[in-house]
DNA sequence: CGATGACAGAACACCGTGTTCGGCAAGGAA
DNA sequence: TTCCTTGCCGAACACGGTGTTCTGTCATCG
């Protein structure tokens, strides 16, 4: 692939910056593949010999990215010298920032699921909520959306893995994870628990 | 909308029903709204005066529990009496559960977003090993998700909004929450200290 | 300098969507 | 019951986006 005909890296290339760009103007399911053929102005034929369909060329745009984390991360594997607590989480965030346009094009794909999208919101909004009213030392927005997209990843978890738990059981579970992280997240030990 | 023509209630129950069963079935793109019609028996014009698209029938399924779910949280609101704080967490999973059929529908519909699909398996693989390494105490496939999707959220939320902290900042941030129960997750303090 | 194969352009069939129309029948009120 | 309102049906249609096919041309590489 990379010792490959000049031509075809132009047209990849091309093809991937027009779908990013538009992607970040009018999102994923707005862009049609006529635009990214005029785009990159390149034929419609060229573009289905290299692609199967608009979700491969988008998969496409974040290969080598992929491959890129994939080896930083697994540079940190159990078993190896005791490294810094914080890497893993710096490598993924590092890894973001420095392909800044791509992630913008990812993100910019919606969710496409309004309960989703709704029960995230709801979640959020009550979090928030309960940690400016009980005083938070860091900030409230960064809070709230990372408890929220915990609770959902986790009961998206358990509805498509068959309920594995009764319902107290995994909000049991659920509990015990978040409560800790949001007292350390207060300026005080928190007065009345919430969670 | 309570008090309106039986046939109206009697259609519109219908083609949520199919839409729901499909969805569970093959998925929700992969669900056509010539399908929906069959099922429901009912004809295509009488599904676009009820429903602008699919998206609105969609929803709509949603639309009853989310009002539900709405005021059971808003019960719990700041400010009233310090209410047992596993309830709020209780609420999601217990509604979840109780709605399960719909919940089903809404989880099968994909992240139809590969690269955020990668990155959730990616660091939730990644936890899980380390997790396990390390001896938790409580389910690790429960932990890894739980973790994993908080992570993701938080870089989502980072990205779309125009990376309002540095890379360095907000995973330091992260790694402020996400240390602490992680820690209250495993058999002892942890000896080597991940996240 | 060839031979290869990447590319353009236009035409095409296909599928799913959302709209229009005339006619039918089920519902609610008198 | 009668009447009339209104939801519903079915078929047909235009539209837009997709993915394929064919023919001819031109860049690239050996």
């Amino acid at each position: 692939m990379a010792g490959t005909d000049r031509r075809v890296r132009r047209t990849r290339r091309a093809l991937q910056q027009a779908l990013v760009s538009l992607v970040i103007e009018r999102g994923y399911e707005r862009t049609t593949v006529q635009e990214v053929l005029d785009r990159a102005d390149v034929g419609r034929t060229t573009f289905y010999a290299h692609f199967r369909d608009k979700d491969a060329l988008f998969a496409s745009c974040f290969d080598d990215l992929a491959e890129e984390l994939r080896t930083e991360l697994a540079a940190m594997q159990p078993g190896l010298p005791p490294a810094d607590p914080v890497r893993p989480i710096g490598v993924v965030f590092g890894h973001a920032h420095r392909h800044r346009e791509v992630y913008r094009a990812i993100c910019r794909r919606p969710q496409a699921n309004p309960a989703l999208a709704f029960l995230h919101r709801q979640v959020a909004d009550l979090l928030r909520e309960h940690l400016s009213d009980a005083g938070a030392r860091m900030p409230v927005d960064v809070m709230a959306e990372y408890h929220a997209g915990a609770l959902l990843a986790l009961l998206i978890w358990w509805v498509t893995n068959d309920f594995p738990y009764g319902p107290d059981e995994i909000a049991r579970l659920c509990q015990t994870m978040m409560a800790p992280a949001v007292m350390a997240g207060l300026r005080d030990g928190g007065p009345h628990g919430l969670a």
